[in-house]
DNA sequence: CTAGTTGCAAAGAGTTTGCATGGCG
DNA sequence: CGCCATGCAAACTCTTTGCAACTAG
């Protein structure tokens, strides 16, 4: 990854536009649609981009049907994942306690804790009223 | 899931023996090879478990390659996986932190939340050591 | 006997990879 | 011009599903 293509800045313009939320590789997709990248593509990208830390796989409990989602990094360190069973939709949380807990853990383990990631699964507001 | 078939049974005797640890589909089979279960039982049963909340489908950054890990549900309320990038195995660990998260995020976002899953990734102390 | 369950194989879905073409620097 | 990246399509892997045979109660 070393050449600034077209595709790539546009991957980070669409990163950036939605650093509040998660993104699946559809909706990447569809969100630069007029302009064209490719899945592959995207998944390259994606892939280069977190080894580089600047982006974060998202394992959520939906994962298998929808596919991973993608935030940037640095939405991620102290933040939470909420998401709906009801309608799929996921959510942030900043939340101080995170990153409490992993010093926590990382005292008691010993194990060298590089990202956190937490995900709760209930019904959101919306959901909720029908 | 009414009738407590052999398979069914063997299931719920691994899922016990091992509820120390996630397991994923693959573990399962070889677990119970001489005893012979399909994986296509395995993911009916599992997923038929999961509804009446025996078992919890845990995602980890790993899915993607090694499949989805599952836990009977009662080692998942108050726990936190720990996923060893390097062996990739996983571990848990009691956490009380758990349950004042959830509790202070039901006040702060509305959402009704089901189960908690905290994911944290890094390196075991045994890999640290090579 | 009847409904639920199993096994097998095929279908699905998301992700990865090989290869030739195209583009950044 | 040379290396890197893209697109397309095929390959992969895990998971789900259809269907006939089997079995628990």
């Amino acid at each position: 990854m070393r050449y600034a293509t077209k595709q790539r800045k546009l991957l980070l313009d669409v990163l950036e536009a939605h650093h509040d939320e998660t993104l699946s590789v559809a909706e990447i997709c569809s969100l630069v649609a007029s302009e064209e990248i490719s899945p592959s593509a995207i998944y390259r990208n994606l892939s280069e981009l977190e080894k580089q830390g600047l982006v974060k796989r998202v394992p959520l409990p939906l994962s298998q049907k929808t596919g991973f989602r993608y935030v940037g990094s640095n939405q991620c360190r102290e933040h939470l994942h909420l998401e709906c069973t009801m309608c799929g939709r996921t959510f942030h949380l900043p939340t101080p306690a995170t990153s409490q807990l992993i010093e926590n853990v990382r005292q008691n383990s010993g194990f060298k804790i590089d990202s956190a990631n937490t995900v709760l699964t209930g019904v959101c507001p919306d959901c909720e009223k029908h």
